[in-house]
DNA sequence: CGTCAGCTTGATTACTTTCAATTGTTGTGG
DNA sequence: CCACAACAATTGAAAGTAATCAAGCTGACG
């Protein structure tokens, strides 16, 4: 509701080590914190929307975020989850082209704003960066012919399975072990495995009723991982 | 069949001026000339192939070649298109991983192998380069979360009036400006749209039918380009 | 001329979507 | 605190789409 910019530290002080940044030197860090925005995100409100002109990066404080693009009829593909450390509309930086994607907060977030040109500054004379940049961007390619082959010919069972497992290694579990972290409805569950809300609900029904997994309510409980893994055919 | 290097020029004489090398200095572009392979491939044979441990990356010099995938139940998924002048492998410059997909060639062609360390040397010398590799990233990545979507959301005669766009824009037509200059099997083209063979070849029949397409045997005659677009939805 | 790979067609089956109706949940204002 | 509205979840039945299986055909090539 109320911006809370006062909540969010200087770069400097932020906790989030192990991120892309975590290369800058210590001038650099105050050069990207001195233009920073930071901002409070209520959940379900959007970051940025596909087709917006872009104005610079985000970098997650804490919160999650998913990245989903719309198909012709209107619905909805989740193409990527980001969380906690995470940055997004990174490739805006490459090209002066609006944002291929809609970014929704999935819960309560403090989202940093970051100029483009500081980044771009920065990359120039910290090659660190620039390869931290690449490995991001052929790690988001990756993943992304990866969902692309298992849409393309898993059943809505496995693509579900899948789905699962996705939001497990993204988001991981409640401090129970089990319970994934993240509550999505079902028709959100839906948009990432490429299906519809009904046929979710079904399927979510077959693998409990398989011992896959256990529902309460839009709690998602997985009490063994393998068991899904089995199911998805995922072997990584 | 015969390794033909000889008739590849050194990396100072090449023609293909428009790719990502194009901001290399003389100096560059000779180290980069002086460390590569060149090789003929006969239609059909492979570049790389997925899991291999990577040794470098390669430039296709003239030719055709496709990026692909196996899934588990071992169908094959084509991710990409690579034609003259482009480039192959390069994502395993970021990382140590083996090569994630498979590279096979269209129809014969050479393709020069180049070595890594190189490249990544002058990455850190020519900041421009680094700049074209991010935005080549950046262009794949884009390209695989569209056509994820649209897999995940089409119907397969939308997807197979795509493939056909897909195949145009990237190979384009022969000199009579309207048969596709690439000719693939009903199996390579089902593997693009992620169907199967029997499907491709009825949805193909209606497209024609449909007077979207004229089919002479493997020839694909698309006279009006703006018809097919019609129906795959696509509007860029 | 035989063979093999690719192409084609038909029939059947399986899976998924769609539509429709109902129930459950949540947040809000009176 | 309750009632209501809005949204989310569920279930069933019917329709549609595409995969699978089976068989015959075609054309290139040694």
């Amino acid at each position: 509701m109320s911006k809370t910019a006062t909540k969010i530290p200087a770069c400097s002080e932020c906790d989030n080590k192990d991120n892309i940044f975590c290369t800058l030197t210590p001038e650099q860090t105050e050069m990207i914190s001195e233009n920073k925005g930071s901002n409070f995100y209520k959940k379900g409100q959007a970051v940025f929307y596909e087709g917006n002109q872009s104005h610079g990066l985000f970098c997650i404080h804490k919160g999650k975020v998913k990245l989903s693009k719309l198909g012709e009829n209107g619905k909805e593909q989740v193409i990527r989850f980001a969380k906690t450390g995470n940055i997004l509309g990174y490739r805006s930086l490459f090209s002066n082209e609006p944002y291929q994607a809609t970014a929704t907060v999935l819960e309560d977030s403090y989202i940093c704003h970051l100029s483009k040109e500081k980044y771009t500054d920065i990359m120039k004379e910290n090659s660190k960066l620039s390869w931290k940049t690449m490995q991001l961007l052929s790690k988001d390619l990756k993943s992304a012919e990866q969902h692309l082959i298992n849409i393309a010919q898993k059943t809505v069972k496995e693509r579900i399975a899948e789905a699962l497992q996705l939001l497990h290694t993204t988001f991981g579990f409640l401090e129970d072990g089990k319970t994934l972290s993240i509550m999505l409805t079902r028709s959100e569950i839906a948009d990432i495995a490429g299906t519809t809300t009904e046929t979710t609900i079904r399927t979510l029904a077959i693998l409990c009723k398989e011992n896959a997994i256990e529902l309460e309510g839009k709690r998602i409980i997985i009490p063994n991982i393998s068991v899904l893994t089995k199911i998805s055919g995922l072997y990584d």
